[in-house]
DNA sequence: TCGATCATGTAACCGGTTACATGATTGT
DNA sequence: ACAATCATGTAACCGGTTACATGATCGA
């Protein structure tokens, strides 16, 4: 209990509302796609152990003639150990990003196969953005509606500036490899 | 051999010099602390395992009274395997931070709880960035001495930018924080 | 002499992903 | 009738981390 998130992901989304196993994956992969994913084989063997852990509890549904599903609701034990997890602020994070690990590496080959890298990343991230343009506006027009739709703003601006910081680095990346090798051909005729 | 980033890492490494594992550790932790992690318990298996399908050979080396040690190099193989890996572009690059997880979960916690996960947070970026500073005046200096620094040269860039854009994010994120909390006071006087 | 560093590894564990299996219900 | 979606799960696998074990050598 101590690195795995998905039990904080769960224990946040049944905080304010009781959910099923499929309701809760399509809820984590609409509002944390950006920086998290989510599997069935993750979230049901997790909800079993939150259970068996007391921080949830299920309840089979029948709702008339609908097929039967398990709903889960968080417990006043589940909501302290969410309340803790949130509260603890993050040690020596490291984020790993594979685009930085490959082209750490560059060298190895063409410089134009390096700038189509960097131009694949560049496309993929000026479209994140424009997502999350999307969601920002109509964050504010419910801003103070919940609460909950400030810290999820908050989400998004960071996702905004970063991907900015990312598009930003992109151009001046490339920028810098062809000027690096114009400038070596002019030392080489010397 | 699809996602195991370790493997090309090695190669990487051995690409431009022969080493032992032990070496192989302190290169990575020195050179992508800042994107990556590495363990023993990760890097001796994986020589093995790429000695095996021949992309690196293993030589032992007792040179003098030197204890012994064992000497791994790339093989043409395993350069092929390398350059292949850095030419593919990246698809669908998910980066998990741990700290928007906590802070879309925040309101369930009292809001200076958040700011103080944010201040600790700009505090550690704040010094990581001072360190690339330091690496990029380093890098520039000898930019054109061997065509890796300016791949290393993009690597630090691209925390610079990224960790600014965490830094401006953070502030604008505590005002919205406090600014939220105070017009929230004067709507519930009315 | 004694701690730091060099040097190599293994075993257990953990979080997460992928693929598979099953079957009911809803909408066209 | 048939595809899409609802709904729950399991098994195998994989990449990576942590903790442990061992012993040599170097410098203060």
């Amino acid at each position: 209990m101590k690195e795995n998130k998905t039990i904080y992901i769960i224990l946040g989304f049944l905080n304010h509302e009781d959910l099923t196993g499929y309701e809760l994956k399509k809820k984590i992969d609409y509002s944390l796609s950006h920086f998290w994913m989510s599997s069935y084989g993750q979230i049901y063997p997790t909800l079993n152990q939150l259970a068996e852990n007391g921080l949830v509890i299920r309840r089979n549904y029948n709702g008339g003639q609908n097929r039967e599903k398990i709903v889960y609701s968080i417990t006043d034990k589940g909501r302290k150990e969410l309340e803790n997890w949130v509260s603890q602020p993050i040690e020596n994070e490291v984020v790993k990003y594979e685009i930085l690990l490959k082209l750490f590496f560059g060298a190895v080959v063409a410089p134009d196969k390096n700038i189509r890298s960097i131009k694949s990343f560049e496309q993929r991230y000026q479209i994140k953005k424009q997502e999350l343009e999307h969601y920002e506006k109509c964050l504010k027009q419910v801003l103070y509606q919940d609460e909950n739709h400030l810290y999820y703003l908050l989400t998004v601006l960071f996702g905004q500036k970063v991907y900015k910081a990312y598009l930003e680095w992109a151009e001046q990346a490339r920028g810098l490899i062809e000027e690096y090798y114009t400038k070596k051909e002019d030392t080489t005729k010397d």
